[in-house]
DNA sequence: GTTCTTGATACCGGATGCAAGATACAGGAT
DNA sequence: ATCCTGTATCTTGCATCCGGTATCAAGAAC
């Protein structure tokens, strides 16, 4: 909300960048999803509730809250014995990731060929300027960023908040992986490329054409991260 | 631990058959999602923390396990002033959760298609003979049952239990709607074609085929529901 | 020396207590 | 009559407390 209410009352606008008001537990849940996404909390360590409530000077209540949200989305798993442990990837998960990500995500991008009106192709353009900008100067930290936004604004045109929910959650589970793609310079230029093609497509409202695309985009990827990952002994 | 400790000294033995200990939070959790989903807890209906542990003689904190994580699975919503509430569904909600199954059950079946193995079809022709047996007898309150049954007996052959995942909570979402769909003879048995084609196909390891197939089936099912749907005035 | 028992400790699930914010309502002012 | 306002109640969020169980280690029994 860009214009809040009382926005243009001089005398308040400060209230306007009040933090959120947000609880306690959400905090500790978006905080400990961060960590374990990133890659700060390793696979397999233990989570004790007691200790992280100990670390953040809060009671066992909230971090209890975000331990079992966290569960359920999949990002923890409950030792035999009870206790709590980061949700490690073997290989097939995966692969079994991404080949849902690639009917999800292509599924998407038809929706969204199908959908698209007018103008809204014009973000898409700017970011694969960036994105191409960025490449030529060799900055390729940058690069995951741009590309995380591209694909974003793609599925956004789809229409469909549930199914942007669920290519997000996926992502997250996977985000230390996709890392290493566009690491490889000779990946992101395909990428890049493939977006090209993607947002020609997406102009054509060639629906099946920007399906496929994506689907071997994303497959792509698949090769790319299963490879590092048997390589590095998993 | 199939072989418990105590199993084999008789006057331990019925100590074996308690019902497993599983936490009190968990059940809430199963007993209030089943409410929800079978339509008990109507749509909009609040949910007061202190009510539903009064019902169930318990305290507040594992009823509050609870509805965390029912929130996180999208069956409740918070009220902008805090209160949680069961989450409706709008005619879109309903056409996006159809169009996001149909794409992700095609695909558990086209990889069942390509990984089932000798005779993991047998169980699938089983429940077909079940269902076909309902049908001749009338018994049309069996069928929602069976064929859900019968579509889990094939994306197990999937061997890709995260999609499998994905799809049982999206089926649940929509569990009431889908009810409908079998009640009318015409469909019962239009299904009851499609699962014959299906298996056909899954034995020629015809994985267009089946995608197809399933697809179609799917889609057939979400215009039936769109459309009593609509009758009913939402 | 090996195994069994037993006690200490850590941790989780659940119950309860308490405070702050929201809601509803009643009474009073305009 | 309508709008404001103050109060009582309800509800949630967080903290704390308690009991049960699993883990581990040291000591006892064989």
């Amino acid at each position: 909300m860009p214009e809040a209410a009382g926005s243009h009352i001089p005398a308040f606008e400060r209230l306007n960048s009040l933090p959120v008001r947000r609880s306690l537990g959400q905090g500790v849940f978006e905080n400990l999803k961060r960590a374990i996404i990133e890659g700060d909390l390793p696979p397999e360590s233990r989570i004790v509730e007691s200790r992280v409530a100990e670390a953040l000077g809060i009671s066992r209540t909230p971090v209890r809250e975000a331990i079992h949200k966290l569960e359920r989305e999949g990002l923890l798993r409950q030792g035999p014995r009870g206790g709590f442990f980061v949700a490690g990837l073997s290989s097939s998960d995966i692969e079994e990731t991404f080949g849902i990500r690639s009917v999800l995500e292509s599924y998407a991008a038809r929706l969204a060929a199908l959908r698209h009106q007018e103008g809204e192709l014009r973000p898409l353009e700017e970011k694969l300027e960036a994105y191409e900008k960025s490449l030529k100067r060799g900055d390729l930290d940058l690069l995951p960023r741009i590309n995380t936004e591209f694909h974003d604004l793609l599925y956004g045109l789809s229409r469909s908040p549930r199914l942007i929910k669920m290519i997000n959650d996926l992502r997250d589970h996977i985000y230390r992986f996709r890392l290493v793609i566009l690491r490889i310079e000779e990946m992101a230029r395909l990428s890049n490329r493939d977006h090209r093609l993607m947002l020609k497509a997406m102009r054509e409202r060639d629906p099946d054409e920007v399906e496929r695309l994506v689907r071997e985009h994303i497959l792509r990827g698949q090769s790319v991260v299963l490879r590092e990952f048997d390589m590095a002994g998993n």
